[in-house]
DNA sequence: AATTAGCACTCCCTACCCCAGAGTGCTAAT
DNA sequence: ATTAGCACTCTGGGGTAGGGAGTGCTAATT
């Protein structure tokens, strides 16, 4: 059944104050603040009739309206004008996004604040998750005298490294030619379709026992995938809002965000859409104990096969608009940055 | 001016008792429950003589006693007994602390993470910050074709790395004998006694004209230093203290276990002890917005010289005997871990 | 038929008060 | 030097009253 206009403009007032103001409204405010058109009795007819449809809850009798989380999801899905973001906002967060190391790691842990400190909720980014590696190329480096540094460089780029003794007599030359004998006989193989077997190996062994075990340990350690690193920043920015001055809420909130595991399980549940931002309302989290929270989710790619999420997390009554677009617009900043990377 | 033994005796039991229950003690109580050889009446002189000398203080005229900071500062440096862990304790620790993947950074993740499971506080762990790292060796990896992997390692045997776009004609042996000659060239010196004046890199830019700018830039961002990172765990564990069950001060709590400038800050502040644990109590931390918490620090290094901390914070109010020995069993195993990663 | 005004009713929230309980400090007795 | 006795103080919880905000229903108006 569809909404009449009068009705959507109502429910869409409604919740545009409720997200800046934390207040229930009772018909009186609609009216005065939002539509003086209608009266606040023909309002209270609409109210009523929007309880009934389930958009709206009364905490208590004689309280004002709230928005329901199927509310919310109509306001998100309908209702809501698409937030964009001002020059100068676009330039502060392209300011905060300069990065001067060129590091994975810094660019995520970087682009994690600034979306908390623009929007003022708590943000997550969870790296990309490979579950399978693919060999592609080792590097035996000499960094002192019988110490040798293994290198090895797997698919999407990721580098590895161990240390290991060395016999004295070995020169970086020897390690060069070992590299790229390894290098040939492994490229592009799992850690499982790996073989030790060759003649090359029992060879080497002679001169180098250690080196095949430990080759055999860091490669299936190293391949077997990683990745699925989780960062938080803002966590503290979930006391700005009212709901959350309640010890016990913001507890569950801290328990959860805490608990890394529970988190990039949720994340990796919802977050199927490529394109566009993930919404995931109240109780849509499956979850109980984050039946007052809400998450919203953009998905980034370090390299065309390796995606990670960043999102916020935060009150229900969530400026989603506001947020929808600063993660789109981070999200896109993050695309062009690894882009770049790989130029 | 020393006090009696059963000034002491008494201080002890006030805040073995606060630290359990956070509950202001009364004369009465502490009779019957820790020193029945003394009649409440002579427990309450005492106290009040205890007040006098600033080691309790009364939250209102007819509350129990409370410790103050100094009462605290007292407790640590004399009055409390040494905590040993139990067994099976350390068994539990030793499982926690078992890691699989052999880096760095995940040892000190599960470090922490395993801090604060056990001590159920608020625990973080800063890595080693150096500030000038010295060359030590470059390798240049070909991960594809007119794609080249930098390898550099740094003292402290860091890893850094960046790609580059190479012309089409390069092998994998022109690159080693690249590799080698710079390698050779910059060996132990740091990002400004770095020169690319020589012929090699005049030659070499007829050939590849990125590559000295990109090796410039890189080895400039890559040995200026690194470290410094801060992980933290258990967070949400500040709930479970009575004392934070008011918004204001976990918010506080929060606002500054969230900013990771200001913890370092504090940290370097005051980790100098290399042996034992660092005591911080209160106001000592010099931060208003942390005078209701403790902080305890250990260090720990990855090598001769690079130390980082870890530690733990919460309430003043803290089981600081626990948490030491936790620490320094900690701190301990990591430090066998670091040496048999070098082996 | 749709909108609006009027009004009685409901429920929360705050402030206020009162009192029991716990602990103190002082004095006098042991 | 220690202890018993006692009057005094302060907090925190429970109970209660009244103001305020908002509702739903009915009747009047457009």
């Amino acid at each position: 059944m569809e909404l009449s206009d009068r009705k959507k403009k109502i429910l869409k007032a409604i919740i545009d104050d409720y997200i800046e103001t934390a207040e229930p409204l009772g018909s009186l405010t609609v009216a005065r603040r939002y539509l003086s058109d209608y009266s606040p009795a023909t309002i209270r007819n609409e109210m009523a009739d929007l309880e009934e449809l389930g958009y709206l809850e009364k905490p208590h009798t004689s309280a004002g309206r709230v928005p329901s989380y199927t509310g919310y999801r109509l306001y998100v899905d309908m209702l809501m004008e698409k937030y964009r973001l001002t020059m100068s906002e676009m330039e502060d967060l392209s300011r905060r996004l300069e990065i001067k190391a060129r590091e994975l790691d810094g660019i995520v842990r970087k682009a994690c604040s600034t979306v908390s400190a623009l929007t003022d909720y708590t943000s997550f980014v969870i790296t990309p998750q490979v579950s399978q590696l693919k060999f592609k190329n080792i590097k035996l480096i000499m960094i002192q005298e019988g110490l040798v540094l293994i290198v090895l460089v797997a698919t999407g780029d990721m580098i590895k490294d161990r240390r290991i003794k060395a016999p004295l007599d070995i020169t970086q030359e020897g390690l060069d030619r070992i590299s790229g004998v390894i290098t040939d006989l492994f490229c592009l193989k799992t850690a499982n379709e790996i073989d030790f077997e060759s003649v090359f190996f029992v060879e080497i062994s002679k001169l180098w026992p250690e080196l095949v075990p430990c080759l055999k340990e860091f490669l299936g350690e190293a391949l077997s995938g990683s990745g699925g690193d989780v960062y938080l920043d803002g966590t503290a920015n979930i006391f700005r809002y009212r709901e959350y001055q309640d010890v016990g809420r913001a507890k569950s909130f801290m328990d959860f965000v805490d608990d890394e595991e529970s988190l990039k399980n949720l994340v990796r549940k919802a977050s199927q859409g490529e394109t566009i931002c993930e919404v995931i309302i109240g109780s849509e989290t499956g979850r109980q104990d984050l039946k007052d929270c809400s998450m919203v989710l953009k998905s980034y790619s370090v390299s065309d096969d390796s995606k990670g999420s960043i999102g916020i997390i935060g009150p229900v009554r969530m400026d989603y608009a506001r947020v929808m677009s600063t993660l789109e617009y981070i999200a896109d900043a993050m695309d062009t940055i690894f882009r770049r990377m790989i130029d």
